[in-house]
DNA sequence: ACGCACCGATTACAGGTGTAGTCATTGGAA
DNA sequence: TTCCAATGACTACACCTGTAATCGGTGCGT
């Protein structure tokens, strides 16, 4: 249904779920100024993400405000688990095992993951 | 340094990391046969993989035969990473977080994370 | 010796993506 | 009133991707 959101349009997509509504060229300056893009290459990326429907944008005055459509958390949640299925067969504790044994987590990420479980459990 | 690997590439590369050296033939005969690829298919990926140097080939009479040269925990590490990093402030634990919460995880995952913690600890 | 089946190499082509430039309209400064 | 600057719409264009078809060489069956 929502179509896939590209690399460049995930960028803008951050962008308005920290602050929205916002005007072309608000996020535009927001989008972090290491992609060094041109106001145009944000507004083209907006109305790629209009057409897919997954923000949408009202009339103020003389431009438009541009609002999310999809909740980061709803995104977030889709690409975890296509990253998942497509690498660990959709199965959580290999991926854990995997970034464990690959020295990528800390005793901190490992007391937080166990406070975390025990939460679950209960 | 090491070229991006797109999806349907990556899906051969599974092929080969599970077994190799193999022929193109031999690939596109053990590709998932969901894909519905055409044999053409396959070598053109095969190609494309070649050139990006995560493959390589050698002669063997009159075909060549495929081996991977990255492997496969890399890529999974270095894909993992990207996506922590995109979504997660690069922090694991927001990460499992956000999983555990969504997907309902069951209680044979707790504990084997848990297991799979106590064992990092030591 | 002859043609075919098989192989790798080359070419094709539409759709997505990154990254803009140009055009037409219009509210507002002068 | 006039002209400009800002804004959204449209156009551009090269590269990547998915998905093949076609071409040219050649060992093998007959």
């Amino acid at each position: 249904m929502t179509e896939r959101i590209s690399d460049a349009e995930h960028t803008v997509m951050e962008v308005l779920w920290d602050t929205s509504p916002l005007s072309a060229q608000e996020v535009a300056e927001r989008v972090p100024t290491e992609r060094g893009w041109s106001a145009n290459t944000v507004k083209t990326l907006l109305g790629r993400l209009l057409a897919k429907n997954v923000i949408a944008h009202k009339e103020e005055g003389r431009r438009y405000l541009y609002r999310p459509l999809v909740e980061r958390a709803d995104y977030v949640a889709g690409e975890s688990r296509r990253l998942m299925d497509r690498l660990f067969g959709g199965k959580l504790t290999p991926l854990v095992a995997h970034l464990a044994e690959r020295d990528e987590i800390t005793d901190q990420d490992i007391a937080e993951i166990e406070a975390l479980l025990k939460d679950l459990k209960s």
